[in-house]
RNA sequence: CGCAGGGUAGAGCAGUCCGGUAGCUUGCCAGGCUCAUAACCUGGAGGUCGUGUGGUUCAAAUCCCACCCCUGCAACCA
């Protein structure tokens, strides 16, 4: 059987998470993991902080801490805040460890030997005042095409033209805000991606129409425009030193080692069990596993071209990407969320407002799959109210009221069936394959929008069969339509586990049903009635709560959303 | 300027590849039901599909051309 390798982009350590973050890589992988586990896949999904670079050097003197401390520190707020939505990693580790280093050793020297590394001499600013080189986009200074008095080195951001930073008039640090700034010559180590392009294009092609437009389209602008060699290594204390000589006062460029990252991450998972698991089983076996990646379309160019590049210039036999799931950006009153100016809603305070489920709810059925997608409280209140608590929520408690008035807490007996009951199996049968179909090609807005479809024909079902009224004539369909609807409460539970993990689980404990969460693989038919008769249910208040409309504009007032 | 994605009922989206009665959710209106969380079920109104008295076609949301608007990206921001 194929095994299921997964990975999220590794959130950057500096600063906390957002909705965005969590959306764009985290939430989806984790969704799709769990839904390989229900269908009894073997899985393994890891992921991690990605430590080095210049942020965290700075970060860290900002708080006048070691890098290494501040780093362990943001790390360990990461690993509360994924546990806090329920992110079930197989393991979550870091870019820094002793087995990323390793990792990356490996691949550079075998990249080295196959000569796709060149060394070349560059022009780079240095700020006597900080005592560092300085990324291009850490200078800042007037534009000199449109007059723009806070351009960066890289970019104008008011005129979007291109800038070297020596094309800044008054050029000044961003950190220090110092002006007396150096262009220094450094040497450094290049990746030559111009001589892989022709593989790289090649293997694109063999993903048109399989991965989302967005993928496919940005990886393919890229490789149209042609690959340029890549610098990989930097001028800073962070980070892996060059195992080469002349190198060892310089660390590999964050990019580098931070895709790397997945697979030294396996090895701190398959480390703490030596004698069971086996990081190479999963990364040096191509033909054996499927390996799925997910992030943000900021991430796309160095998921489809640097880092297979890197992997592929080994001549190892690495896996790199089968289905690459790249999302598009959640916004945040029309715009982006942001973690220097701590702009829209992050993780704990998320978590502080409403459950885990709540939020994974609305996110997966919204998901900027297609486009940019804005969130707003109005809308999500609208669906939180609408789909989990009218049309679920309700289901359930109406059907376990009914029930334990009629026939106590028990699962009644399922008698002879009518041709309710069979136009009920055949629509689920449906919708249930065309959810699968769904999920299983990692479209999760239409997968979620049948899943409510399939909620929605439990209601359905109870409208057309109006138990209340049978039971005074016909007591035992009376039962056979409560039983049925009680094993919809453990269907449902078993098709929404990927989602939304707490509110399944309570589901399948309110129906005394297995505990860990099973895909049903039977015909509805037989599925329906395997909740035993007289098995004890436990009464139970609404799963969900509303969010009431004045609970909604404090919201707004509180996350700045109405003035954002 | 370049590139990518998007522009379809009040709101949020599908449909566009492969042309053939414009669909879903929500909101709104009406009806049904009264087991349940003022909920559930059914029906209805609401759209010149960004613009072009553009092109191709028997037929265009869909293909072609031009333009406008929104979002993002451009390799040292992860």
């Amino acid at each position: 059987m194929t095994k299921q390798l997964i990975t999220s982009a590794l959130p950057y350590v500096n600063g906390l998470p957002h909705l965005g973050h969590l959306v764009g890589c985290l939430l989806p992988a984790d969704v799709y993991a769990r839904y390989q586990r229900v269908l009894g896949e073997e899985v393994l999904y890891v992921c991690g902080t990605d430590e080095h670079g210049t942020p965290s050097e700075v970060g860290a003197a900002k708080e006048n801490m070691p890098v290494d401390e501040y780093c362990k520190k943001y790390h360990d707020l990461h690993v509360e805040m994924y546990r806090g939505f329920n992110l079930g990693f197989d393991y979550f580790g870091r870019t820094s460890s002793d087995q990323n280093k390793e990792i990356t050793y490996r691949i550079f020297h075998a990249l080295d030997k196959n000569g796709f590394i060149e060394e070349k001499t560059t022009k780079q600013v240095y700020s006597p005042d900080d005592g560092r080189y300085l990324p291009d986009s850490y200078v800042m200074g007037t534009c000199p095409h449109c007059g723009y008095e806070k351009a960066k080195g890289d970019q104008c951001e008011n005129c979007t033209k291109i800038l070297d930073p020596t094309d800044l008039i008054n050029p000044k640090s961003v950190l220090s805000g110092s002006s007396n700034l150096e262009i220094r010559e450094t040497r450094h180590l290049f990746l030559q991606l111009p001589k892989i392009e022709a593989e790289l294009d090649q293997w694109i092609e063999t993903k048109k129409g399989l991965w989302p437009d967005i993928a496919y389209s940005i990886a393919k602008k890229w490789l149209k425009e042609g690959l340029k060699e890549r610098g990989i290594t930097r001028d800073l204390k962070w980070g892996f030193s060059v195992p080469k000589e002349g190198f060892e006062n310089k660390v590999f460029y964050v990019w580098f080692d931070a895709p790397i990252g997945y697979i030294g991450i396996t090895k701190q998972w398959s480390d703490e069990k030596p004698t069971e698991r086996n990081w190479e089983d999963w990364w040096l076996k191509p033909d054996e596993v499927r390996y799925t990646e997910f992030m943000g379309k900021d991430n796309i160019p160095y998921h489809t071209i640097s880092f297979p590049a890197t992997l592929k210039g080994t001549g190892e036999n690495w896996k790199t990407v089968d289905f690459l799931k790249g999302m598009n950006y959640l916004n945040f009153a029309g715009g982006k969320f942001s973690k220097s100016a701590h702009r829209g809603i992050f993780l704990d305070d998320a978590i502080r407002e409403f459950p885990a489920d709540y939020w994974r709810y609305w996110l997966i059925a919204n998901a900027p799959e297609s486009d940019d997608t804005n969130f707003s409280f109005d809308q999500f209140a609208a669906v939180v109210n609408k789909d989990l608590n009218d049309v679920l929520g309700n289901f359930i408690n109406r059907v376990l009221k009914m029930t334990e008035k009629n026939f106590g807490c028990q699962v009644p007996a399922i008698g002879a069936i009518t041709e309710n009951e069979k136009e009920l199996y055949q629509t689920l049968d449906n919708l249930i394959a065309d959810y699968k179909r769904y999920m299983d090609g990692l479209e999760f807005r239409k997968a979620m929008s049948t899943l409510r479809e399939i909620w929605v024909s439990g209601n359905n079902y109870i409208a057309k069969t109006e138990p209340w009224k049978v039971v005074k004539t016909n007591l035992e369909y009376g039962a056979t339509i409560l039983g049925t609807a009680l094993n919809m409460i453990r269907l449902f539970a078993n098709l929404s586990a990927p989602v939304m993990p707490e509110t399944a689980q309570k589901m399948l404990a309110l129906v005394g049903a297995e505990k860990t969460p099973v895909w049903p693989t039977e015909k509805m038919e037989t599925y329906l009635k395997e909740l035993p008769a007289g098995k004890a249910f436990t009464p139970s208040d609404p799963l969900f709560q509303k969010i009431l409309p004045e609970r909604v504009e404090e919201l707004k007032i509180k996350y700045k959303e109405t003035e954002a």
